[in-house]
Parts: C-alpha cells; sequence; structure tokens
DNA sequence: CCTCAGTGATTGTTCAACAATCTCGAGGTA
DNA sequence: TACCTCGAGATTGTTGAACAATCACTGAGG
C-alpha cells in the first residue's frame, strides 16, 4: 500500500503530534540515534523531519548541537498574541455574513470542544477551540494566512505545555467561543470583534502568567 | 574557517537567489542529479536545501517526480495581495512616530531603490522597493509576521519574473514609495494609508495583467 | 489508432563510514 | 582549592554507494 506521504513527512507528522500532545517537553532534546532506533527509519530521513519541524518552529536546531523541542520566550508568547489580535480580528472586521460551510465549520469545532470538556480531556479541549479560532482566521479566505495561523496554533500549544493545573486554564473559554460564534452568525461583526479582542487579552495574561508563575 | 551556516544552508540560498534572480524560471526542473554536479555537494544535502526552498513556496514538490520552480496560479498571486494589505495596511494603521532606526531603515531601502533605477538594473529596484515594503512591515515589531512576510516577497518575485518589460514594470513605482515615506516622517497614518492602498490596487493589477498578457 | 509491457530516468530510502564539533571529566599547575 | 588543558566520548555534518519505487516514454503488437 504505497503511501501518499513521505515518510519523513510521517515522521514529522508522529512528532508534530508529539510534541503539541505533551509527550515531548519544551527542552527535551530528539537525538537522531534515539529516532531512528524508534522509527526504524535511516538518519537521512529522520534529519529531513527533525529539519521540517524546526522550519515550524516547534523545535530548535543548534548546530553541532542538535535540535530540542522548543522553549518559548516571554517575548514569543507575546509576539503570537499580536499576531493573533491582527489575523482574527481583521477576519471578523472583513467577515460577511457566514456562509453554510463556514457556520458548520466553525459548529463542528466548539460541538468538538465541548464533548472534549465533558470527557475533562483538557488537552483536547485546547485543540478543538484552537481549531475555531483556526476557522475565524479561515473568513479571510486565504490559503497563505491559514497555513501561517497553523503553525501560530502549533507554537502557541508549547506554551500551554507548562500549564500546570489544564482545567482552570482551558475551562472558560467555551462559553466566549460560543458567544463569538453566536454574534458572528447574527453578523454582528462590531460586537463579535470586541468580545473578540478581549477574549485575546485575557487569553494572552493568562499565557504570559504562565512565565511568572509556573 | 568554519562556517556558520549549514552546507545545506548555503546551497539554499544560491538557489534562492537564482530563482529570485531570474536565472531559475518558473516551470524549470530542478535535478538532484545536476545540482550535486553543480555544487559538488552529496545528493542528501542537495536534497535537504530542495527541501527548505519547497517549504518557503519557492518550489514545487511532486513526490516520486522532482522539483520545479513554482508556477503561481492567477489566485495565488491574488492571495500574496490580500496577505501584503491585511499587513501593510495594519502596519501603517497601527504606526505611531517613527523611530529614527525605522526611518533610517526605509530611508535606506528608498536610496538604494533610486540607485537602482539610475543604473536601469529593473531586478535591483524591484527588490530594494519590496525592501521598503519589508520595513513597512517590520513598523508591527513582529518578528513572526517579519518572517512570513519576507517568505511573501519571494513568492511574488516569482510572478515578476515573467514581466517581459520590466522597465515600464517597475518605474513608476519608486516616488509611490518615496511619498508613502514622507507621510509616515509627518505622522499623516490615515494619508500614507490611503496612498499604500492605491498603490497595492495597482501592483496587483499590473501582476494579473500579466497572466493574461504573455 | 489504441493498448500495454519494457526501459531509462529520477526520486525515495537505507546503510556505512569518516570528519567536525561539542561536552565533560581527569589530571596537572599555581 | 581554583583554574587551565587536553583528551575521550557523544552527537551532528557530510559523503558515497546501493537498491527499491515510481514516473515518462517508446515501440511492438493488436
Amino acid at each position: 500500500m504505497p503511501l501518499t506521504l513521505s515518510l519523513a513527512d510521517q515522521i514529522a507528522l508522529e512528532l508534530r503530534a508529539d510534541i503539541i500532545g505533551g509527550r515531548l517537553l519544551p527542552g527535551m532534546p530528539l537525538i537522531e540515534a534515539d529516532l531512528v532506533k524508534a522509527y526504524t527509519a535511516s538518519r537521512n530521513t529522520i534529519r529531513e523531519a527533525l529539519h521540517r519541524l524546526g522550519q515550524e518552529g516547534l523545535t530548535r536546531y543548534v548546530r553541532n548541537k542538535g535540535v530540542m523541542v522548543r522553549r518559548l520566550e516571554r517575548a514569543e508568547v507575546r509576539d503570537l498574541f499580536v499576531v493573533r489580535r491582527t489575523l482574527e480580528l481583521q477576519a471578523i472586521a472583513q467577515s460577511g455574513p457566514l456562509t453554510d460551510a463556514q457556520s458548520t465549520h466553525m459548529q463542528n469545532a466548539i460541538d468538538a470542544t465541548t464533548l472534549a470538556r465533558e470527557r475533562e480531556d483538557w488537552r483536547a479541549v485546547a485543540t478543538h477551540s484552537l481549531m475555531f479560532h483556526q476557522q475565524i482566521v479561515a473568513l479571510m479566505g486565504s490559503p497563505l494566512f491559514d497555513e501561517f495561523f497553523a503553525q501560530v496554533i502549533a507554537q502557541l500549544r508549547l506554551a500551554f505545555c507548562a500549564a500546570p493545573d489544564e482545567q482552570r486554564f482551558q475551562s472558560p473559554w467555551l462559553e466566549r467561543d460560543h458567544e463569538i460564534y453566536t454574534l458572528l452568525t447574527r453578523n454582528q461583526t462590531q460586537a463579535a470583534s470586541e468580545a473578540m479582542s478581549l477574549y485575546l487579552d485575557d487569553s494572552e495574561r493568562l499565557s504570559l502568567a504562565l512565565f511568572d508563575h509556573p
């Protein structure tokens, strides 16, 4: 069964999932020789996958030293929110009435978030909530922004990995996602924009607090 | 003298310059074996460089078929301008008075553009004009956006490669860059924003015309 | 004119080897 | 003790060769 995905792509996919899923924590070294044994792939293939993750900003490459899961600086987290504010608010500001497809995608993300919260899978709550925000950005209809924002989201997960109490960290956001969604369906873009702005303020505050408290 | 750059990085750098400089035209295949001979590097190293260019959107990767210099679709060019409008206008809108460093960087870009036009190096005119716009985006102070926009600019060059008459294509923009710069130094952000908006409209129109004409 | 097996070209992946560089500790010196 | 040097081990950087997988094309046969 010939996969359409290159082996290096598959390995990059798994490593990405491991980082985002918190199984590989920031600062952990990713040693080529170990990964060769773990994935039964050649070193060259492993290297390709590692380089890919590096370009996505999930890992840090130090020449002759190796790769480690990236540890974000405070300024980098703030930068992530500069990007979020710019793109998400712009997307809402210029949005017209939601198409059926757009509405459905958002609703699905919110439903998935709700289910995840019911089974108290806080990691999944974060994942699906961020999917909702990805759909917000998708309102611009720009593949370039979509791809860029996907990477921003992935890096944001790196910051969340330090969350000591994930429940309190993730819990109150679902209602606010839903509120924004409702405002958008009613075409109240101005109100949606304000709600999103406050949302991002609080989210950034909480994320940055992880650096002072941990 | 040990280089701080990996060999694959250097090769990627050269290939990038060749693509942006128009020595490698869209559609041209990049065959690993040929590059091995041209750069006296091993195939693995070449592959690493090619993958990097692929992730930057300068080349197109078709599995088991190979790499070729990317040929942009009409919709992709439009997307590039969606991104430009969003980022450049946002940068201007939220900009305060220019710092000395910011002002100097913009002035340098404009000076370089002027010099390039005097010696009728239209490729360099485009390069430095786009550097000015990169500095516009830099007003946001976001490294993430800076890096993203650098890739957008590189892809934009791919569209310009098809320009049959580069002089008329590049000539009238310098004055408009300068006008925007002047408005910014006077802190007339509203006027600068409008000038930039018209600039991007015309630039997009001209770029898209390259798809219907040649 | 169409079909399809074969062939050559190109990429996908692996393996083994060696060079370059970093890390860290042992041992010597003041 | 404190500091420096040097060397061993670990890890990455790069190479070269090999073989499998896939694609593009050609030519024989219907």
